[in-house]
DNA sequence: TTCGTCATGTAATGGGTTACATGATTAC
DNA sequence: GTAATCATGTAACCCATTACATGACGAA
């Protein structure tokens, strides 16, 4: 989880862990604001691991520049060649128990580096899974409707609307996607008639 | 939240640890389905915390019933009357921390066991961590928009619905218990002139 | 010169999961 | 009699948090 964000966040650009941070919790609104205490060992993980490596910037810009004095600046971090694979892994990998809300979000934050049919994937699979959730809920809401007490029942009919409306928001994502993606076969009927890109 | 969730459901009848654990999943749909490998360690160190303990059903019905060989069958748990304690005492603690998420569910389920002022102060402390959220997400939605992907932007906004959609159910939830909690000072300023509620 | 915030890190702990091992009961 | 499922439990691990320790740097 944590690894797949990081992966994520420096693919964009090279980072070093404190405004990592700051952009777990802040850029992408959905990540909560991991701790330093998980961050730091995590990133020290992934460099042993070949996934990331420290950025010298290049070594450019002002050679005697102010004060890098004795060392302990900033590290910071990009992506190796390893790493990037590794992304791509981590974003196509699913195992079912994988699309559960916090990974299901770190995940669609990524989705502008995923392929097409793996976001479709994911999609779907997150709304089987809502789906289930919500039979799961009526079912016993039925069954045991009256015997709830009233809190209990504003608790289950909350979520049970909270559900409902993520998978219409899925279905729509889904369609979109669908519409978006060139069709397997039948490839673009009118190479004419088209306007700007 | 186990065990906040365990003193819950063994508050309304005895239970042992299988049958708790289908009540975690099912009849109360907020929680997720511990694990037996947290349930049942978990019990132990509450019956040795003297929360619960073991309860014989009175020794009553049946006698010489069908098959209690050899022992090792099923381990029903009830509470104690510290344990009792121990449950009022968790629902009204509440560091600004245990609105999270869960916690909260957790809360609201017993929502019935709680006391009114509780029960509000739990509902606004959600709301205000949801309002800070819901404002954190504002503001960096209005700062960054330009900037963000197309499903960075729909994963934020569908978030930010979802805030604001909680936050007017809150809403209502704090005002519904403001109507019905006998206002504190104020006893009826003026008997007369008053129509409708 | 001191305070706030940026910046990195470690050690202890927590709260849960997975995988495994075992036995009792019920249904076929 | 055998398979499913009810029922209890342990051990190893995972992923994160808290609390703590340290130090650089800029602004008042």
């Amino acid at each position: 989880m944590l690894e797949l964000a990081i992966l994520g966040l420096l693919h964009g650009s090279p980072l070093h862990g404190y405004e990592l941070r700051q952009r777990l919790k802040a850029t992408l609104g959905t990540f909560r604001a991991f701790s330093y205490g998980s961050l730091y060992p995590t990133l020290r993980r992934m460099k042993e691991a070949g996934w990331l490596c420290e950025d010298d910037g290049n070594a450019e810009v002002v050679a005697g520049a102010p004060a890098l004095t004795g060392r302990r600046g900033k590290v910071v971090y990009k992506l190796t060649a390893e790493g990037k694979e590794r992304f791509q892994e981590l974003l196509a990998e699913a195992g079912p128990t994988s699309w559960e809300d916090e990974t299901f979000g770190v995940h669609f934050a990524f989705f502008g580096q995923t392929d097409p049919e793996v976001r479709v994937r994911i999609l779907e699979g997150r709304r089987s899974r809502l789906e289930e959730r919500r039979e799961g809920v009526r079912t016993t809401l039925a069954r045991t409707r009256s015997r709830l007490d009233r809190y209990t029942l504003q608790l289950q009919e909350h979520g049970l609307e909270s559900v409902e409306r993520e998978v219409r928001w899925l279905t729509e994502l889904i369609e979109t996607e669908r519409r978006s993606t060139v069709p397997p076969a039948v490839p673009t009927p009118n190479p004419e008639e088209r306007g700007a890109p």
